[in-house]
DNA sequence: CTGGATATTTCATGCTGTCAAGTAAATGGG
DNA sequence: CCCATTTACTTGACAGCATGAAATATCCAG
């Protein structure tokens, strides 16, 4: 019977601001994310495992782990990223049924030049002070219980 | 070699903190909007639309400007939307180019149980304190220069 | 009325994602 | 040792998202 609206109106004002400033904050992160790899000829996903890929060589597996997908996902955008000359895959000698993906030079130059245009980052968090970033970094952490 | 990192030193070590925080939040806020979606068999587009159909019938044109989308792509998903019965078309009696995009009522049930299901906003946020909040949102709000 | 702009759709194409099936290699219990 | 199982990856089929170009219908200004 609860026709007419109520989905929000048990949450206080306060709390439904903050979710409504995240929400806009992770659409902006986003789009912004998504326009960088757009600069440099690169999708989403495939800036993503770049920058796994600058940790070291990686078992197929555990990309899909990260990125929280499926192993057959990731096969196809480490086979686009290998025909751009971007990412190989090697054989692990350890263990013969995984392949390792590396990043090429030419993967982890472009993936460093991305990383450097990932301006939503310096840009926004320019406008606080030292000390405001203590603050907004602790609750932050609260938020997401890494300082349980 | 240039092996070791040096891609990220350029900007103080509490930003990056910060830019990494945020990158966390995106990824788990963005995540568990697509679950909540999926359980209600709805793709995280499909589901976005709908949120946009809760402020009343919208133009094709209008939606993909908010989505930051060709309007080509929104037809389909109207399409599939409407293929659902959870979205309508209608003709605009003012300008006879524009259809309405509205919600039907199994639209708007769906819609609003989707949205009571975003327990990302709550659940995180009770950690805080209303002072704390309260912070955040100043914080948030002048990262994102709504408060010049 | 005509020409140009606007709103939507259709089509072709590419990428992401899932799932089911298949191959190859490791591993462990008998 | 050997076979059954498990694990890692790939392939193929399919759906959805997203873009761009071209078609259609309508509006609007001159």
């Amino acid at each position: 019977m609860g026709t007419l609206v109520g989905m929000t109106s048990r949450i206080d004002p306060l709390t439904l601001e903050v979710v409504e400033l995240i929400g806009t904050i992770v659409a902006r992160y986003y789009e912004e994310y998504e326009e960088a790899a757009a600069k440099h000829s690169l999708t989403g996903a495939q800036a993503r495992v770049l920058g796994l890929l600058a940790g070291g060589p990686t078992p197929m597996r555990r990309l899909a782990q990260q990125l929280k997908c499926e192993p057959s996902n990731v096969t196809g955008i480490v086979d686009r990223l290998e025909s751009r000359g971007l990412a190989e895959r090697r054989l692990d000698p350890a263990d013969r049924r995984v392949k390792l993906a590396a990043a090429t030079e030419a993967g982890r130059e472009t993936s460093e030049r991305l990383r450097g245009s990932l301006d939503f980052a310096r840009e926004p968090l320019a406008e606080l002070s030292d000390e405001e970033r203590t603050v907004l970094r602790d609750l932050l952490k609260r938020m997401l219980g890494t300082t349980p």
